[in-house]
DNA sequence: GTCATGGTTCAATGCTTGTTAAACTATTAA
DNA sequence: TTAATAGTTTAACAAGCATTGAACCATGAC
């Protein structure tokens, strides 16, 4: 993050929690989290119970807000959670 | 936080980012903790720029997930930010 | 080549949510 | 009692969102 507005930062901000917002997204993060090693979209739908097919749409928003990033291998699909993101955006509310 | 199962704590958990995810409501708590006394509903939908009918269903939120308490003083009521509420949610992902 | 696997996209559905304006209650002031 | 202030509730609307199933596109195995 470089430079942003005082407004942008705090929309940008609300992108993050809103979306960890969704009980579905929270527990891949948390489950991401949970992890030494990146996980594929199998591994991650079957670990929180959902289709692949949903799978897509939730890290969609999760990628769009800066707190998970994908890496292609072969066919299949890795993800990666940005520590350094979700504490930056939790370090507001921690004095 | 008295007991409560790892899915319900989990739901619990997303309410409160939820409510976080939206930037009036983001920018209510910011306010709140940017002071150190409680703040009556004039003067917050006055420094978010927004009508008391709009601040009242936000807050309604808020208090719901816990992160506000109400108290009334006459005609005028007071919010007060529950800062252990917020410092346990984020603290899942402070290492 | 054919087939299965892993992921992505699309369209449709129904539910939720943010916002507005108006009506309403309770308290304080004149 | 009348009027203003502070907040609440309600109804209504548009916009957004989570979920599903089907179609689709690569890659790897046979």
């Amino acid at each position: 993050m470089t430079r942003m507005s005082r407004s942008a930062a705090a929309e940008h901000r609300a992108s993050v929690f809103k979306a960890l917002g969704e009980p579905t997204r929270l527990r891949i993060v948390d489950y991401l989290r949970s992890r030494t090693r990146d996980a594929t979209g199998t591994e991650i739908a079957a670990h929180v119970g959902i289709s692949l097919a949903l799978l897509c749409h939730h890290t969609d928003e999760l990628v769009e807000c800066g707190l998970l990033t994908k890496r292609k291998e072969g066919q299949t699909s890795l993800w990666h959670l940005n520590g350094d993101r979700l504490a930056a955006t939790v370090a507001h509310f921690v004095d």
